[in-house]
DNA sequence: CTGAAAGCGCTTACAG
DNA sequence: CTGAAAGCGCTTACAG
């Protein structure tokens, strides 16, 4: 055996005087019933141990058809160079899940090769056993080869696409804005004013959906340019708002802009009005009223659901999760009506 | 072709009525001086494409080409949940490095199947081309034989093991550390005082050696349980210390400590007494004088590096990067001598 | 210019 | 109970 190659069961079969398939068996411990007379089993081990035998992991995994690699397939830079933002908690859950389940993490950069993620970046994720995809678009063409092709997937975040047939595990954000406008309502809140980006991925959609349930007659403002002018937000508050909701996002921009026109026009929360956040504004801003998104635990879950997508394991394909309220300090009781 | 079961060549082979291996020839490029009728060349991509083909990696790998994956072993979680880490510029300049040059990453948690970085574990990293590895310390044995046998590495940060075999990028600590001092020194300050933690990884001894050899005479404190008496920091300055050097880490305990003490005895920086960290202290401290340390760039020469190691490019396989000064306000010209 | 064969190192039926 | 064979999906000599 020449230096500087590792030892392969071949050599240890070699030396011990059996097969290769035996060796392969001895090692692998008894799997499928296979037993071994003692001798032989103790002279295998020995030589594999003296020849200080590893298994070549690649050779492994062709054999036996699983690689226990999982993709994560993202539409953007896989760490965003913003620390702070909401993704971040997403990869930390799904790294720990994958760890515990004992899968390799794959990481696709969808930007790598040129490409926008072209049609052949996308197929490239078949590498692995299956894929996380995460990103406020779905490219419908590659995703439905994928989907069609039995591939395992999981989007994180609620996807409607494709008649509904993408697995995901989203974040319940109807019912969490449904609830945060309810307990405005029960406050005493009746005209309440609605701030919104101008953007109409999922999350958006589905808090406004929440809103509308919860209050039909919410006055919306789509934020054109990520700005509110200071009167605006005065004449709302002259004209009998008493309480606004804002939509967060990743760039907390609709959130921004109304603290900033809040600030301008003197106004404070809850006194002059209530304000509520549909998610978690930026960190340094503690203390306001919405709802935590559980973003560690939606990582977790797509992993977990794609391992047992993977494995064949009978599971719920589409789940979302509870969104917990935050009480906050800007939401408070409505003045009494005048 | 069965729904569920991705296409190979052989598939490919068939549909476009030519041999396995002629599709491996036309879909690996023109290696080997190896020509096609354009017609076949044409007919192959396009079943390809139609298919939806993709290289199996692990197959690819077995037969000795390379999967344009490279590894990132981490001897702890990935993504560390405390965002401040300075770990994570390590990772953005990876996946920036990776993505323009066209490699998908692994991950390897170490953590993974149970084992602490079980030899097992560092094993399977053989599945990608090359690996990076980033951690305090180095497993010898395991990393030994993956250097021995050939297996393209490449560690983020310094290191000395195995007879200096193992290729790094790592930061000039040493340097950078001796060039402040050396400014502490042309600002007057002739009694310095060093604290740093007590740990003995590269990056500490590094620092240590750079002051040691600015300031031989520096008088060097350990801390014990990460604190330090606000007696002890009265106490120099009483003795004629005019500037302290602390040591900067992922912890940043030590410039905790004695920013904390200065702040208790009612010290302030620069005019009771200068002050100068070996690296950044956390965000929220700016103006400290100290310097940079090129995380990002570290991680993106270590990929450049492990790149040129796997397609064997004559390269420098240990690379120190320069640390820049941060000039900072809380250095300053030292009290005339009384 | 193209195809058939051998082989990468292992696992898993399948014969003896 | 054990060995020889086939095969995982690919690449790379080697013949035609």
């Amino acid at each position: 055996m020449p230096p500087g190659r590792p030892p392969r069961q071949a050599d240890i079969a070699r030396i011990a005087g059996v097969s290769q398939a035996t060796v392969s068996v001895v090692l692998g411990g008894n799997r499928a019933g296979v037993r071994m007379a003692d001798e032989t089993r103790r002279r295998v081990l020995e030589v594999a141990e003296d020849l200080g035998y590893v298994p070549h992991p690649v050779a492994t995994r062709l054999a036996s058809a699983r690689t226990n690699m999982i993709g994560l397939y993202t539409f953007r830079t896989t760490f965003p160079t913003d620390v702070a933002d909401s993704y971040y908690p997403i990869l930390v859950g799904v790294e720990e899940a994958a760890a515990s389940l004992g899968q390799d993490l794959v990481l696709f950069t969808g930007t790598t090769g040129g490409g926008t993620h072209s049609a052949a970046a996308i197929r490239r994720v078949r590498i692995a056993d299956g894929c996380l995809f995460f990103g406020r678009h779905v490219p419908g063409e590659p995703i439905a080869r994928l989907v069609d092709s039995g591939f395992p997937l999981v989007y994180i975040g609620r996807r409607h696409e494709l008649a509904g047939r993408i697995p995901y595990v989203g974040a319940d954000y109807v019912t969490a804005s449904a609830d945060l406008v309810t307990s405005l309502h029960d406050l005493g809140h009746r005209t309440i004013r609605y701030v919104r980006e101008n953007d109409d991925a999922p999350p958006s959609a589905d808090r406004e959906h929440g809103v509308r349930r919860a209050a039909p007659d919410a006055v919306l403002t789509r934020l054109e340019h990520g700005t509110l002018p200071v009167d605006t937000v005065r004449g709302w508050v002259r004209d009998g708002v008493t309480a606004i909701v804002v939509e967060e996002t990743d760039t907390g921009a609709a959130y921004t802009a109304v603290r900033r026109a809040l600030d301008a026009a003197g106004l404070s929360t809850p006194d002059d009005v209530s304000l509520a956040v549909l998610g978690r504004p930026p960190t340094p801003d503690g203390g306001v009223t919405g709802f935590e998104v559980p973003f560690r635990a939606m990582g977790g879950q797509a992993v977990h659901l794609l391992v047992d997508l993977i494995t064949e394991q009978e599971t719920v394909p589409q789940r979302l999760l509870r969104c917990p309220p935050v009480a906050g300090r800007t939401a408070g009781a409505a003045p009494k009506r005048s």
